[in-house]
RNA sequence: AGGCCAGUAGCUCCAAUUGGUUAGAGCGGCGGUCUCCAAAACCGCAUGUUGGGGGUUCGAAUCCCUCCUGGCCUG
């Protein structure tokens, strides 16, 4: 069940003299709550662009208080894309997500400007840097019919996908349904199994030019302290309020958009089944479990060149730090 | 002061076939996986002097003695 990212080696060197016209990329990216959006809004300028957020919280609309969307004012001193661009009603996905950030790209290349990106879902960005197998996108229609058999019985998904897919069904765990459902659904509209597309992608399209991209960490119990005092002033700006409006509206708690940390915490409390004190502790046990899978996803790349953030440093020191990196100007 | 009860992993334990092979679990913590639901989903990691010391026994977390710590009762 272990399979590293096969990485190009032309993406991790990029020849200096590759005819490509196209500036390369710039991406911030790092666990929740490193101060990744403070820091990208003194970038952005300095570059003279806006920011792409790569966020698969903030693309929903409404939902501010809950996935820390940056403010309305720094909003005005610095443009975000990509954030507020579904509702929460809808499904979205890392394939959606990719061919939103690449018009975006273009667009912003058209006009002449740098391509920035700042996030921290891991899946987007290497989605959008390093390409997805081409294939078909998710089939909502048939995941619902399948996560009501796998309801009914335990199980029945991966027994099924063991007798189309014996290859994928080894490497994927019986428990883990989302996978087994995608492993599925890729059989079910091909005819042929994932393991055959997997094996020929290797994450060598790469729809982006040459791009650097910075990741900000901090040493753990700092990064847990920042957790625990975002999640206390989220829950005093009115996270239960605002979710409390997301279900009187008719949102259900099953939507993916409502399964986010924060509204998933919020809930049970709403409805009477545990204490605020209780809702608000879980949340940030598992916004903490959170930060540290970004972690390990994001140390996994070799591609990210790491920023140690102190404690008590500024944002503006740690883009001034950045802005310090060897060939940084290549940007400007 | 006397009497009683308790002391098992960072925390909590009505775990440990009631003396028997490598002392378990939950929570927390840590490590990892990830190619279209990814703030999702999933996987893995416990040598702790069973409070210390001594004794009984082939063998003790489990019995006895003693000391320490905490709690309760009596005065």
């Amino acid at each position: 069940m272990k399979r590293r990212p096969a990485l190009d080696q032309r993406l991790l060197h990029p020849a200096p003299d590759s005819a490509s016209p196209r500036p390369p990329w710039f991406l911030l990216v790092g666990p929740t709550a490193v101060g990744k959006s403070a820091v990208a809004e003194r970038l952005a300028p300095a570059l003279g662009t806006e920011i792409i957020v790569a966020d698969s919280r903030q693309i929903y609309r409404g939902m501010d208080i809950g996935t820390a969307k940056p403010s309305a004012e720094s909003r005005r001193r610095v443009p975000r894309r990509l954030i507020d661009v579904v509702s929460p009603d809808q499904s979205f996905s890392a394939g959606a997500y990719k061919k939103l950030a690449e018009a975006k790209a273009a667009e912003m290349e058209a006009k002449g400007k740098a391509v920035f990106i700042e996030g921290g879902t891991g899946l987007y960005i290497k989605a959008l840097l390093y390409g997805l197998w081409e294939g078909p996108p998710a089939d909502w229609a048939l995941r619902q019919k399948w996560a009501e058999r796998e309801k009914e019985e335990a199980g029945t998904l991966h027994r099924l996908l063991a007798e189309v897919d014996p290859d994928a069904a080894r490497r994927i765990h019986p428990r883990d349904i989302p996978k087994v459902t995608r492993a599925l659904e890729v059989f079910h509209l091909t005819g042929r199994p994932l393991s055959h597309f997997h094996d020929r992608h290797r994450f060598e399209a790469s729809p982006a030019p040459p791009f650097r991209m910075v990741g900000m960490r901090r040493e753990r119990e700092d990064l847990y302290r920042r957790i625990e005092a975002r999640v206390d002033r989220q829950v005093a700006d009115g996270l239960a309020a605002e979710t409390e409006r997301f279900l009187a509206g008719g949102l259900s708690p099953s939507l993916q958009s409502m399964r986010g940390l924060g509204y998933r915490q919020m809930i049970p409390y709403l409805q009477g089944e545990r204490t605020l004190e209780e809702a608000v502790s879980l949340l940030k046990r598992d916004t903490r479990r959170y930060a540290k899978r970004q972690m390990t996803w994001f140390q996994a790349d070799p591609r990210i060149e790491w920023i140690d953030v102190k404690d008590g440093e500024t944002a503006e020191e740690t883009a001034d730090r950045i802005k310090h990196l060897k060939n940084y100007r290549i940007m400007l």
